[in-house]
DNA sequence: TCGCCAGTGCGGATCCTGCT
DNA sequence: AGCAGGATCCGCACTGGCGA
């Protein structure tokens, strides 16, 4: 059993994602145990999540959103603020995130801030990620996922591992795009805190496939 | 009353983090 | 390194509702 992930923190309300959950689960006529198997999670665990008796990782919440086949933002918010794009007319959608706010998540690796929440099937995603694991060993597996990906240094300094490139260091103010089915990892250099901007292109389903991580 | 099903409660295993 | 405390997660057992 993995425990790479610290439990999540949601800028929401803890009740408001389990309440959603079961909305969510209810309108797709599904009982515990058939999200459960769809998820692939103990039953009595999603029933701990949807009473809010349990604090839920971010693969759990994955998991879920797949599971019940709706974009993770919708976990926290059932019924989207704002319509995804109809086509090539200007779909004059927008969100706002303010300090500090957003969808927060805990990972060994990262602390995550995912702004924009609110949106669903975006076609880029940007993150906010305080980057905390210092080796790669720490850091784990290289990821990657489908599409390319801008990432700049709001502060410290960190060292991009990518496998087909020497590992770069990058200080505050410097930025880089590449090929995100690159294998690669950020790590943070020096004891301060190492916070970047990083935007994924791709939708956000496949970026969720592919870097739950990341998310 | 009985059986079935959905949902909940409880306790143990495992892992992470902080402290010494 | 070893230990303790806290948290997640899982599996099993139990409860409650409902129909036959």
């Amino acid at each position: 059993m993995s425990k790479s992930t610290n439990p999540a923190s949601p800028a929401s309300p803890a009740g408001e994602l389990g309440k959603s959950l079961r909305e969510l689960r209810k309108q797709r006529g599904m009982t515990l145990s058939e999200a459960s198997e769809r998820a692939g999670l103990p039953v009595s665990t999603l029933s701990k999540i949807e009473n809010n008796r349990m604090s839920v990782s971010y693969d759990k919440m994955l998991r879920i959103s797949r599971a019940l086949g709706v974009d993770i933002g919708q976990l926290f918010s059932p019924e989207p603020s704002v319509a995804p794009p109809a086509g090539p007319a200007p779909s004059g959608r927008r969100s706002i995130t303010r300090a500090g706010s957003g969808y927060a998540i805990e990972t060994s690796n990262y602390a995550h801030l995912y702004p924009a929440a609110d949106l669903l099937n975006k076609r880029i995603v940007p993150i906010i990620a305080d980057i905390r694991a210092r080796t790669l060993k720490e850091f784990g597996e290289l990821i990657r996922h489908p599409g390319e990906e801008y990432a700049y240094v709001l502060e410290g300094t960190v060292e991009l591992h990518t496998e087909l490139y020497a590992p770069v260091r990058l200080a505050q103010g410097d930025s880089i795009y590449f090929d995100s089915g690159m294998g690669h990892a950020y790590l943070a250099v020096g004891d301060g805190a190492c916070r970047v901007l990083s935007i994924c292109s791709g939708d956000a389903e496949h970026l969720i496939e592919s870097r739950p991580d990341l998310l």
